[in-house]
DNA sequence: TAAATCAACGGAAACGTTTTCGGAAATGCT
DNA sequence: AGCATTTCCGAAAACGTTTCCGTTGATTTA
């Protein structure tokens, strides 16, 4: 097929390209039978318009970004699907970019959107980044941003986020009812918000029931797969252990479980793990694994949808506010 | 910040859009003087082309599109890593589409791509596509096909594949020498080039050890989840049932563990499960999962360095051969 | 020294849409 | 009938790049 554009019908039922432009759109100004004829002869040579030309006369392109930082990983996963369902009704188009939890990587990838390239950013921030100089201008030069679960609390949009704090401190309780006093927290870094917020939660559970908090149960991790597991072999190896390990992120629960089976450290007799998790095998792990579990899906859908409402109608701004969705706490053999 | 383009740089340095234009793309004809007063000035100002316009006069975008049948799943988003890993450092855009198996919106998805919006297409085909006619003809129009795993066997391109054949035939050998002659298979559909190879792999086993097949045993599902639980729980209750199971694909094989939780079947003494798959906690289920894992991450790396070959040469074409991965068999307790 | 080459740049067309503007024909109104 | 609307459509500009072609002044060559 030579390829086939509005010239080229143009020519074929002569007709001018703007009519051909106006019928294939709907306008009300062409009458319904030239639309039936354009509509007929674009269907059969199966016309399909040139995005790139019209994003570029309409200056939109169609196109939502999804910035996260990894992608082999049920939440983002889940995320991606919530996105995916709600732009694939609005006919739009996903790019999908992995920071790899780097901050250089984000800041090239933000730097590409300086241009047009999408109409709207969905973003979780990577834990490399501490600076949001970034973000603050690509904000401030009118490009809609929705974050969600890692925020970014400074700039003034929707946020999408899950009740860290509470589902943190119910977790944190939980170990406590279950007759463990010697709580580790396990998380990523000190730098992110919701990782502030569930260590909050953690610290202020043991605030409630008068248990005193001990620095070395506190590992900080990185992205550094290696490291974290050795801080964890350290941590289970130690004089003074821990009978429960509160993991912020799923990785680190599932290093936790790799360690202690070469430890023979049986769970949950010698140590209870909880995490936050999006595992779909968690109750089929040995033992089962008891998870926070954040509503993915919808997290992606609600961030979609505002973004959407947003462009739909440019009159409504997106809204400086926290949409605030509720985690499950699924319990199950690795804290009995 | 008002949009800074071409124009406005031109006017800003007194020379032409043009001129300007070649300084940015280091164009021989442009002295070196100028070359460092444009860059300059657009470094200053943060200039970046409008991909669109760039596109549609160059008439390639600078994306590649990957078409694949789900995300929540880890071979893929290891496909994916690995495909991001060639197209960031190509600086290509990657977008992402989902067929959800379905192929009404796999058809829809690929029209989308006949007009330039993709520079080329990384693709698993969907269980629900039995006519290849809308790939037939995008290939044919010119749009470069790379397929992966999931191929389409009667277009003339690359397909990245594994050894499926073989290695299915090792799984169920595993199953015979682990003394287990009544073996089921769950598969997918037959429509898929890989699950009829998986599925022969199977039979041939079968067959070189003397093994009648049993008809009831080949199981074929689709991508309905509580129908696939159904066909499994049905089978496990049978009269005759299987003393072991192989899966084509991770999904049926986690679906057998949870009927067989639900069931109280003891795995492996009950029923042993070897399976398909890439998940990163098939070591730490309960009881450990044999698996057959794809090197994911791999194949879509070479894909994608298929792909770019030709995209970086045009007169490179893409040759019509088969590139073949080893999968590799992971031993562990459900097959013990 | 005249002609030819060359380096460095500008003008304008082109990519394929969308949209503004305007105009001719058809229709409605008094 | 005469005028004002309305209906339907075409011409052309615009979106921001890239690239073809031309131009100018300087340098080289015969």
């Amino acid at each position: 097929m030579s390829k086939i554009d509005l010239k080229y019908l143009s020519k074929e039922l002569n007709l001018s390209v703007s009519t051909i432009s106006r019928a294939l759109r709907d306008d009300w100004e062409i009458s319904e039978k030239t639309k039936i004829r354009v509509r007929a002869l674009a269907e059969e040579l199966n016309y399909t318009p040139n995005p790139y030309a019209s994003s570029l006369r309409r200056q939109s392109s169609q196109t939502i970004a999804v910035v996260i930082p990894e992608i082999a990983n049920n939440f983002f996963t889940l995320v991606i699907n919530g996105i995916e369902s709600v732009a694939r009704e609005k006919n739009y188009h996903v790019l999908i970019y992995l920071t790899h939890e780097d901050y250089e990587r984000e800041l090239s990838i933000i730097n590409y959107f300086q241009n047009g390239r999408t109409d709207g950013i969905l973003m979780s921030v990577s834990v490399g980044t501490q600076d949001y100089a970034h973000l603050q201008e690509i904000h401030r030069n009118g490009m809609p941003i929705v974050f969600f679960d890692r925020v970014c609390p400074d700039i003034e949009t929707t946020k999408i986020i899950t009740d860290d704090f509470e589902s943190s401190f119910k977790a944190t309780e939980h170990l406590i009812k279950n007759g463990c006093h010697r709580i580790a927290c396990l998380s990523m870094t000190d730098h992110l918000s919701i990782e502030m917020k569930r260590k909050s939660g953690y610290l202020q559970a043991l605030a409630k029931y008068d248990i005193p908090v001990n620095p070395e149960w506190i590992i900080e991790s990185t992205n550094d797969d290696p490291l974290s597991i050795s801080k964890i072999r350290t941590l289970l190896t130690s004089s003074r252990k821990p009978c429960s390990v509160f993991a912020t992120v799923e990785k680190l629960a599932i290093h936790t479980y790799d360690v202690c089976k070469e430890l023979n450290i049986n769970i949950p007799k010698k140590l209870k793990v909880i995490t936050f998790s999006n595992l779909t095998t968690a109750a089929l792990l040995n033992p089962s694994l008891t998870t926070i579990t954040q509503p993915a899906f919808e997290i992606g859908k609600q961030a979609a949808t505002v973004l959407f409402k947003h462009l739909d109608k440019k009159r409504f701004a997106i809204p400086n506010e926290d949409i605030i969705l509720k985690s499950d706490l699924h319990i199950r053999n690795s804290t009995l």
